[in-house]
DNA sequence: AAGAAGTCCTGGGCGC
DNA sequence: TGCGCCCAGGACTTCT
């Protein structure tokens, strides 16, 4: 599930092999992967556009093109993006290909078809309805303990939930949440405004060094997320609590847990992370 | 207004 | 072995 160093690590593969080439054609294989607006409305708006360039916000991909379009991808849980050669064969979950110049396509791929992409004129990329409500990024300076704690006021639901909320940070995931609170030592059931301004230092710490880190190797890679370049990420090796249940904890051997939070499977060390602090 | 629950969706894993 | 059920979860909508 693409969280924000996936995400991140696809826009750098992007960014390396797509920019400056221009679209010639597009094919909707699925045409409920096209967001907002039809296929054809799709395919007209970025006919023989250039790719400038690649930026993220949050989990969102946003392509930019010649002409004052951008495109806005999200994988959400099994979407994909792949560079190839337009001869390559067609794999089964392709829902759009944008055939490129110079003979490569750039085609999205997505078993679950929960992902999807949609063009968006640059001036009013602010107004989307995904973006525009998204918070801070994790890895900015506006994501500090204070703010945290500031949104945490009036909010007696369990912490884990809050770093889930995209309107509150950007980015984070089911994986990265719960890395962060075991590297904090924060319980995820812990009521948000409960949190000491040193929890949130230290949670904010954490949430920030396991995404730098999550980006450093590549990604995670559980089920079937990839690369542009087909290849896997490598940081499921150094998950410590995630996808753990009942493996010992790393720090003090007592077997992982798991519960459900916020709607979420929620991996955690019982004793490293108690409920009372 | 926060937060829980329902929705979408398919392949893998499990129990019988 | 094979069938069928359940689980995985990001973001959106609906309900409380």
């Amino acid at each position: 599930m693409p969280e924000l160093p996936e995400v991140e690590t696809v826009r750098r593969g992007l960014a390396q092999f797509v920019a400056g080439h221009t679209i010639t054609d597009t094919v909707v294989y699925l045409p409920k992967a096209v967001r907002s607006m039809t296929s054809e409305e799709f395919k007209r708006s970025v006919a023989g556009q250039t790719i400038r360039s690649v930026g993220r916000r949050g989990k969102y991909l946003l392509i930019h093109l010649s002409g004052g379009i951008s495109l806005v991808v999200h994988l959400r849980m099994t979407g994909r993006l792949e560079y190839v050669p337009s001869d390559s064969p067609l794999h089964p979950h392709t829902r759009i290909v944008l055939h490129l110049d110079r003979g490569y396509d750039l085609r999205f791929m997505d078993m679950r078809t929960f992902g999807g992409m949609e063009a968006v004129a640059d001036k009013v990329v602010s107004d989307h309805t995904g973006l525009s409500r998204l918070g801070p990024e994790p890895l900015s300076r506006d994501f500090t303990p204070e703010y945290m704690m500031n949104c945490a006021r009036k909010r007696p639901g369990p912490v884990k939930g809050m770093l889930l909320n995209q309107d509150i940070a950007a980015g984070i995931g089911n994986i990265y949440a719960d890395e962060s609170l075991f590297q904090a030592g924060i319980h995820p059931c812990r009521a948000a405004n409960s949190l000491s301004l040193a929890e949130w230092t230290s949670l904010c710490q954490a949430v920030r060094s396991s995404l730098k880190a999550g980006i450093r190797h590549r990604g995670t890679t559980v089920q079937n997320h990839q690369n542009l370049d087909g290849r896997p990420g490598s940081y499921q090796q150094r998950l410590k609590v995630y996808d753990r249940t009942g493996k010992p904890c790393p720090r003090c051997r007592t077997p992982i847990q798991k519960t459900r939070t916020a709607g979420r499977g929620t991996h955690f060390c019982p004793h490293c992370q108690p409920l009372s602090s």
